[in-house]
DNA sequence: AACCTCTATGTAATCGATTGCACTGCAACG
DNA sequence: CGTTGCAGTGCAATCGATTACATAGAGGTT
């Protein structure tokens, strides 16, 4: 019954013609006669015939796959990254591989079986927290696919990337709540280890700064941009003395664990603090109250990524290392008000 | 500089033996003698060896990937059973491909690329959704690599799949709320074409049919699970002259955007009205107020499929169809309370 | 008519690893 | 001592498509 699928020489047989021909009919439409190509498609179609795509990757020293290194698939944050990675790949017929990289720091092993060539033509990483070693072969060039950062990078700027910009998303949060007349806004940070964390900080910083106010240490909280590390963050809060009256949490997830977990003990936001986020996932506008936040433009994050990754790919040489920064907006929604009353 | 990726000739030069042996050391180490086996090992070391995957799958006619086909990427309920497929899959060694089919409908070709043994090993569709004309194709048993139904499934039963019980997680819905006293209990389902709004449909109304109670048909509203769609139920909803106390929202998504819109209008919950979701995504508990939920095992719906495909890759036979149902697990929050008053 | 150009096609080498089959040599057995 | 068995290894075919190179023939030029 299972009938053995088709292969080129059976398509050549049909129509008549070499095997040399088929696979030109089929990948080089106009350097054939339009008569052999007609004869070519149609017993191609006769015989439902599907190229080999190891055979063809085998041949032309590709692979025809591109892999996604992502910190956390459970969160999803990433999933319109990627999203818009694919809608990118799909228009070249490239296929997207992903991989978690949770593993990565106890098992590196794991993930560096994907840096080389013959596992991938490339590979977007959306995590910036890659052990040393894997960056080392990275960036090594013997042999190892094109990389791109995409949302997160390396501070040692060895690689592309595309990133939203942080600094300014900070200074627009800090803008808005000073704006409201906020003197003492706290922070709470990502990862101490997260590039992200230490941009928007500075961003955050540096507009404090020029706006004459200054941040309590006691009023900066770092979390991991989990909601329950934003949770964690507001017990720490509400067992303050002297508590500030807005926070700018670096991610949504972590708005959302703080303010749930003061409303759990009575206080409420914005009418006893105010909170400005950051990233804009989808439930920000629904939340309640409806989140005031920074948008990060994450599917344009993976399209471009991905754009800057199939380029790559098409030139031999290495290209040139470049950065790419979208912008972001800062939409106010429920979680803020003017301060004092 | 860009010196050659080392191929299993240069191992076997090195080693001494022929690629035969290097072939069988790495990949049947317990074929070759020791001492050839750790020489061939050094050399490989040595040189930097790397299987060459394309070659390995052209000559082992198969592709070392399996796809995942998943209905909206966006969407974050999907994320954790690709955590949990990914899971299994790295344990042994195949890739996962992630295909989004939001333009399956308008471009079955797309999706059809994907259902031929050249592309992939085997198939887990989180799409019940899919074209008349794919399932042919992937049922045919031609060429089409094996496929199970993950969360989702397909009517006609042809397919093997995974799911969690949703009869029974629509029972545990309904019985709460009936136990809290609600008599008025609407419903808000996905959408019309899917086997899951079918499913919890049947199964709450069963469990409201043994309690003696009705749905009113003006009290069955129609969404697609996204949060959007829940605020617009929330607009129907308003409209009502006469009102359920208690609504059974089959997704998480719609649940939030239900509560959401009708905060917004000055109606809460659970002091208005009782809301029961459907997933038990994460910031279900941190939602304000907390949602009462059916969890379903995310990460083990991806886990499970994943193992089932693994077994049904590894015997040539096609394989018998099996189901699998996976309990779930009702969790009182915050977003239900006691009927009137 | 001789020569050149250019297009369309065929021939066959090639990509790199796997594996069926054949062979070698050592151990065990009668 | 002659067989037989078996573990270990090598030889070479094979997976299926691509493509450099060769070639045939049509059409144009002088």
């Amino acid at each position: 019954m299972e009938t053995k699928a088709p292969r080129i020489t059976d398509v050549a047989r049909l129509a008549g013609v070499s095997t040399a021909t088929v696979s030109r009919a089929l990948s080089k439409p106009e350097t054939v006669a339009e008569s052999t190509r007609n004869a070519v498609l149609m017993a191609a179609e006769k015989t439902g015939y599907r190229v080999n795509l190891s055979a063809r990757n085998l041949r032309r020293q590709r692979t025809g796959a591109i892999v996604v290194l992502v910190p956390n698939l459970g969160n999803p944050f990433f999933s319109e990254i990627l999203a818009g990675i694919e809608t990118a790949l799909s228009e070249v017929d490239i296929n997207m591989l992903v991989v978690d990289t949770r593993q990565a720091h106890s098992k590196p092993q794991l993930v560096l079986e994907y840096l080389h060539a013959t596992r991938a033509d490339g590979i977007i990483a959306l995590d910036g927290s890659l052990p040393d070693e894997i960056l080392a072969v990275a960036s090594s060039g013997t042999g190892a696919p094109p990389i791109i950062f995409a949302c997160e990078w390396t501070p040692k700027g060895m690689f592309s990337s595309v990133r939203a910009n942080n600094t300014c998303g900070a200074s627009l949060a800090i803008c808005h709540l000073a704006g409201l007349g906020h003197r003492q806004i706290g922070i709470l940070t990502g990862p101490d280890d997260n590039v992200l964390s230490h941009t928007r900080s500075a961003g955050a910083k540096r507009e404090m700064a020029e706006r004459g106010l200054e941040l309590d240490p006691a009023h900066a909280f770092s979390g991991d941009f989990s909601l329950e590390s934003g949770a964690r963050a507001a017990q720490a809060w509400l067992e303050l003395a002297h508590r500030p009256s807005a926070l700018f949490c670096q991610s949504d997830q972590m708005a959302f664990g703080f303010i749930s977990e003061l409303a759990r003990n009575g206080v409420f936001v914005p009418d006893d603090v105010s909170v400005v986020g950051f990233d804009d996932i989808d439930i920000a506008r629904r939340f309640i109250p409806a989140l005031t936040t920074v948008r990060q433009p994450r599917k344009e994050l993976g399209l471009h990524a991905a754009k800057m990754l199939i380029n790559h790919v098409g030139t031999s040489t290495s290209p040139a290392i470049e950065t790419t920064i979208l912008e972001v907006e800062l939409i106010v929604r429920g979680s803020t008000r003017a301060a004092g009353d």
